[in-house]
Order: structure tokens, then C-alpha cells, then sequence
RNA sequence: GGAGAGGUGGCUGAGUGGUCGAAAGCGGCGGUCUUGAAAACCGUUGAAGGGCAACCUUCCGGGGGUUCGAAUCCCUCCCUCUCCGCCA
């Protein structure tokens, strides 16, 4: 959510702003319901004042033994008017809230101009792609063959866009979980924590996930109001909501893994084909609650945290900047890692690293308390992949196949691994 | 699932219809003292919103109601704790 003040004040720099991601502010509905809401709140205030000052005066009365009724008199109707304005006033900012909330988060001046995907800025590469002496084969052909990925029974249990993994690749799956984790506490200073994958309606609106993106989750039937979760970014970003946190207990790192779940509405027909669009999938998410002024710059560092990972899997990617139309609803900058998949022969997204500034902040009342000024101040929320697991693994499997069909597993992940060195078809 | 007790400021915790935004303590900030620090003492200190300002409004788990007036009474939902039962 963006600050009402800054909309108030200056209103068409905020819509001009908006214009550069695509998004067009209402300026004239803004502009009438704030018009009403000064007046309703100013009439409604007074009458309030009035009211207490009245019940004031009747307290002392009783309190002296005075008769009271001709004061009770006095006033009467002032009860019913103040409650019509008031009403009139709940519903004015009622309305100014829901349009507020689905108003995107203003860009930082580094995001390049642009509409789609296409218009993406690259900054880095890093790695080279290996030369196959040999027609490289896409994972799913791979896992197949080894008898260790199964789209068929996955979709017997559930339906398209579940998988079944066994043996190697399952467990391949689980080292790729636990070395990214380790990697983040140990080298990275993190701290992991533990959440909840179903979610209550406030938490979704807290990081802008709601009330916009309703279609994009799974919702859960009965008498509460439960979402999966579609990322971590979710639950460890509320984990500070209603805060005020102290200045020394900033920043915070939290890393985590969680399964997410997406009902990928809207991409029918995309990426059917394998691990890459999944219902369910593996991520381990990192989350930063920090100071303001450092947010920048621990964007820089939480998208080299994840960049680490890939290096240390001898996987090629490279890193985008979104361009103005490609970056999400909360987000002000986000940087995208793509990693090579031979078989695609392209980059495909693997990571996502944004800084929100203080947009989820807002609208999950998660503060700091600023010591020198002493009073509480909004955080800023920057988080990233670390990376999306189910990703990695495919990306693993095309990066280091052999032309046998067999899987070279990264060194990093062998201890992770019982000390084995390729994934194979079972004998046995 | 059954029975009971609770949810109050950054934290602990008093307050059960009227000058209560709320005692007290802790913490924070400022000061006295000290070579410096600690201790002690004094003062100060909730959040959000409106208005150029004086000032005003709202907030005692969420929502609704009663009343001239609600932290306090009523309804409802959520959460926490204790005991019993069941259980990964």
C-alpha cells in the first residue's frame, strides 16, 4: 500500500509514476472520495466533541445531585445525526481502502522502462553452458528413463501438474533443500524458521497477495478462511506484523523451506511439460526485515546469496532486472535469476529477489522503533528465492546428464547424498 | 470434544458505567551526582488520524449492540491459559 499522504500531496506525480508500469490511478475518484471523506470526517469529529462534552456535563450534574433530564434533553437527535455521518464516513474510507489496496507499489528510479518480459534488462552472467557432444535430453525424458520421476501416477493421485519423484531423484531433491538451507545459515547468517503453509485473509493482504490475486491461490474449504500458501514470503514476512521492533534487533534473516502451492490460473497451455509449473513445488525462501535506508543494498546481497547457490551447483545463469511492466503488484525493484536449461536451450527463471521498500510494511503495521527520533517508523521487506528447489533439481538434471542417461551430482551435494556420485536406473 | 479463567500502552500489570488514554513497576529518553560508569534521585515517555494552528477525534483482542456517556454492561467471533477426554 502506498502512503495516502504522498497520494494527497501530490497525486499526479504518484499516477505519472504509476503510468511508467503500465497502471492507471483513478485521480478523479481519489480526488472525490477524499473530498468527502475531509468533510465527513470534519462533521463527524465535531459532532463526537460535542457529544463528550455534553456527557461531561450531565456526569458532573449527577454527580453534584443536579436534575439531568433537561440536559439529556438537550441532545437528543445529536445521537442519530452522528451516527448517519459517521456511517456515510466508514463507508467513503471503506471505498478509499479497497482502491488504495489495489494500487501497485511505486518503482525505484534503477527499474528500466518497459512492457513485457521481453524488455527485461540483463546485468550478469555467470558460467558458461557445456558443449554436449551429444543431442542433450530434457529432464523429463531423463527422469523418466531412470524409472525416478513419474507425471502419470502423480496426476492418478492428484490431477495435472503434480509429480511423483523416487529414489535418487527424490532424495537428490531433499540434498538440494538441506545444502541450500545450511548454506544460508552457515555462510549467509540467516536464521531458519519454521511456519505455517495455510494462511488466514490478512496475512495474504499484508504482503499483496490479496485482495488482488484471489484466482492465483488455493483456497481451503470449511468454516475458516484458510489459503495455501503460494510462497514463504508469506507467513515469514508476517511473522512481523503488528510490531514494533527494536533498532537492534535489525536486520532480521529468515530462511526457510516450504512446499507452495499455485493454482496457476491464467496459464493454461504454458510450460505443461514438466517440473517447471507445478501445483506444488519446494522452495526455500529467504526474508529480510531491515532498516530503510539499507534495503538496496541488501538486495544487492540477499540476489548474491542465491547467485552463490547456483555457482556452487556449477549451474550457468544469468541475472535480470524487471523492467517496469514485468515487476510484481508490491514490489519496487526485483531482480530474476535465470538458469540455463540446455534442452530449452534458454534461461529460465529460477530465483526472484525483490525490494518492497515499504509497501508490505504498511499494510502489515511492521515497524522499527528509530532511535533517533524515538518514535516508530515503517521497515522495509526485500526477500528472494533461494532457490526455488524443484527448478534447481531439473536444472541439475539437464546441466550434468551424460549421454548414457545417467546424472552427475554436484560435489556440494554428495555428503548430502550418502557419498554417491551420479544418479542411474536402478539395477535392482 | 467437555469444564473453567483470561486477552489493557514497548513489556509486566491495576482499573468493573462518568473529568480514564488509563494506576504502579520495568524498559526508553533527558538531567543531578561521578574522573568515567553503575547505583540513587528528579523529570519525561503510547499509537493512529484530521486541522495552517490553538486544538480536536479514534484506539483497552476483532465486529456489533445498550446508554447522554463504555476498558467497564449485553451479543458474537478470534486467540491464550488451566483441568478432563482423545490423538500424529
Amino acid at each position: 500500500m502506498l502512503d495516502i499522504r504522498l497520494i494527497r500531496d501530490d497525486i499526479d506525480a504518484v499516477a505519472t509514476a504509476l503510468l511508467k508500469r503500465g497502471f492507471t490511478l483513478d485521480v478523479e475518484r481519489v480526488r472525490g472520495l477524499e473530498e468527502e471523506r475531509k468533510t465527513a470526517q470534519v462533521e463527524t469529529q465535531t459532532l463526537q466533541a460535542e457529544r463528550n462534552q455534553r456527557s461531561k456535563a450531565i456526569g458532573q450534574a449527577k454527580a453534584a445531585g443536579e436534575d439531568i433530564q433537561p440536559l439529556k434533553d438537550e441532545i437528543a437527535g445529536l445521537g442519530d445525526k452522528l451516527k448517519t455521518i459517521s456511517t456515510r464516513l466508514d463507508e467513503i474510507q471503506g471505498e478509499l481502502d479497497t482502491l488504495l489496496m489495489s494500487v501497485p507499489n511505486l518503482l525505484h528510479e534503477s527499474v528500466p522502462e518497459g512492457k513485457s518480459e521481453d524488455d527485461n534488462v540483463e546485468v550478469r552472467r555467470v558460467g558458461t553452458p557445456l558443449e554436449f557432444s551429444f543431442a542433450a535430453k530434457d529432464h523429463v525424458e531423463l527422469g523418466e528413463s531412470l524409472g525416478q520421476l513419474d507425471f502419470e501416477r502423480a496426476a492418478a493421485i492428484a490431477g495435472s501438474r503434480f509429480t511423483s519423484l523416487r529414489g535418487g531423484l527424490a532424495s537428490l531433491q531433499r540434498a538440494l533443500t538441506q545444502f541450500m538451507l545450511d548454506t544460508h545459515i552457515e555462510k549467509h547468517g540467516y536464521t531458519e524458521v519454521y511456519v505455517p503453509y495455510l494462511v488466514n485473509r490478512e496475512s495474504l493482504k499484508g504482503t499483496g497477495q490479496l485482495p488482488k490475486f484471489e484466482e492465483d491461490l488455493f483456497k481451503i474449504e470449511g468454516e475458516s478462511d484458510y489459503y495455501l500458501i503460494p510462497t514463504a514470503e508469506v507467513p515469514v514476512t508476517n511473522l512481523v506484523r503488528d510490531q514494533i521492533l527494536e533498532s537492534d534487533s535489525l536486520p532480521q534473516r529468515m530462511v526457510t523451506h516450504t512446499p507452495c502451492f499455485r493454482s496457476e490460473a491464467g496459464s493454461y497451455g504454458k510450460d505443461t511439460r514438466g517440473l517447471i509449473r507445478q501445483h506444488q513445488f519446494e522452495k526455500v525462501e529467504m526474508v529480510q526485515i531491515v532498516k530503510p535506508e539499507h534495503s538496496y543494498e541488501t538486495l544487492e546481497e540477499l540476489t548474491a546469496h542465491a547467485e552463490a547457490l547456483l555457482q556452487a551447483l556449477e549451474l550457468p545463469y544469468r541475472v535480470m532486472t524487471l523492467c517496469a511492466g514485468d515487476t510484481g503488484f508490491a514490489a519496487a525493484k526485483t531482480y530474476d535469476i535465470e538458469v540455463w536449461l540446455p534442452a530449452q536451450n534458454s534461461y529460465r527463471e529460477i530465483s526472484s529477489c525483490s525490494n518492497f521498500e515499504s509497501f508490505q510494511a504498511r499494510r502489515l503495521k511492521a515497524r522499527w522503533r528509530n532511535p533517533e527520533t524515538s518514535k516508530p517508523e515503517l521497515v522495509h521487506t526485500v526477500n528472494g528465492s533461494g532457490l526455488a528447489v524443484g527448478r534447481t533439481l531439473l536444472a541439475i538434471m539437464e546441466n550434468h546428464q551424460n549421454e548414457d542417461g545417467s546424472i552427475n551430482i554436484p560435489a556440494v551435494l554428495q555428503p548430502y547424498m550418502r557419498g554417491k556420485q551420479r544418479l542411474e536406473k536402478d539395477v535392482a
